[in-house]
DNA sequence: CAGTGGTCTAGACCACTGA
DNA sequence: CAGTGGTCTAGACCACTGA
């Protein structure tokens, strides 16, 4: 099949950006010159912009015009997998141990996190994942009991909390922060590995409709985990 | 003004899968019974389905129908932001200490990962980057001399790399991996930091049109950096 | 005011999948 | 075959911006 016109006049747009006919913050060609120069109807080509603008090539504002956006790739594809995925997706085996599973009181940090009251139930496991026996992380991990009332049934050494937790509530959204730093001394025991040796660790607390899921924890031998990704245009 | 239809539609559809009306994987309402639900426009129905699409909550499948996404968010809004802007954002003071500017031949490695022969000539710089006076990064980069010939006549003082590059080639595409390591003696000394203090590192590479741009290593201690982003559905 | 993008309609033809 | 989504047309009315 021919390239259908919208995907036409969107590369047509595309490469112009990438060569420079547009410059970032320029002003570039209305809809209605696109319509006469491709001969096609405005809602092809308003198609085109707009998935542009989607990617964060153009801007757009009602009433002035489209304009070349300021910065080239600005947000990445930065990927949330369940490790236990991850692993076997590289054809590698997993297992996990089981640490702690247990109900608690929320301390008053905690408990703000996850807006309950000092001292509410929470639900705490610990557990380290290996890939091919070898740790890969150590997830702590607090759930807040509401949202997922059987969590502490589960068998974790066969379900990572992850995707239990996407299956009770499949709509998320999570704030993280990535950081490098030293394990505790209980992390460095349970992961092998020295207290000084450098961690990546990531916290993310996630939230389904403004109520706090859980928050967790990941600390990962830095020798033995990277993040990858891609900016794309 | 009144919600638009398209994103009534869109929102209605949000709401279901968010309350489990359609768990992951299931058939959902065509367009056709939308457009009768709904009283609007196939197109009307057709935006809101190719919006959830494109963010990841619907997948849809020519012949056969439109289906819930089985993970919930999967891509986050990782944010490549100028570090200058970055910290003065924040409202606070940016300088930067350039240790090295010059033209150097390529290793083979390096040679390799920049589309070069081995032996080419390349640009290197090594800035220290402060916020109020403390070392925040330290910039070491190889540049392509071909995609910006007066690199080096630049003052990093003034402008970052990464600003300057951004104006010679607006469009990237960049892979990058994130992991926590220690800093070599020489980025150690750099960024007066311990050698066995934790860093978070950064490894980019930048590509414009098959082009390879620049390879950068970013090292962060790993006490004055963290990356913060989060996942939207 | 003329020009811009935001949104919608009521049709159309098509390729595809599965019975 | 009937049903699905992919794409397009030729109009329309509107809100907005800046001269």
């Amino acid at each position: 099949m021919a390239t259908a016109p919208y995907a036409r006049v969107k590369q047509f747009l595309k490469d112009g950006l990438q060569q420079g006919v547009w410059p970032p913050g320029t002003l570039m060609p209305s809809e209605a010159e696109l319509v006469t120069q491709f001969g096609v109807s405005r809602m092809t080509i308003t198609r085109a912009l707009n998935e542009l603008r989607s990617e964060g090539l153009v801007e757009r504002v009602q009433g002035v015009g489209t304009f070349a956006a300021h910065l080239g790739p600005v947000s990445s594809s930065l990927t949330l997998r369940d490790l236990h995925e991850e692993i076997t997706g590289r054809g590698h085996r997993h297992h996990a141990l089981v640490h702690l599973a247990q109900q608690e009181p929320a301390t008053s940090a905690l408990a703000q996190r996850l807006c309950l009251a000092t001292g509410a139930a929470v639900f705490h496991t610990l557990i380290v994942h290996y890939e091919n026996g070898v740790a890969l992380q150590c997830e702590d991990r607090y759930v807040n009991p509401a949202c997922a009332p059987d969590y502490l049934q589960q068998d974790f050494t066969q379900l990572t909390p992850t995707h239990y937790l996407l299956q009770v509530a499949p709509l998320w959204e999570a704030q993280y922060a990535i950081e490098a730093d030293r394990p505790t001394a209980q992390e460095a025991r349970l992961l092998g590995i020295a207290p000084t040796d450098p961690c990546l660790i990531i916290v993310r607390r996630t939230v389904n409709r403004d109520t706090p899921i859980t928050l967790a924890r990941l600390v990962h031998p830095g020798a033995r985990y990277q993040i990858h990704g891609q900016f794309k245009p």
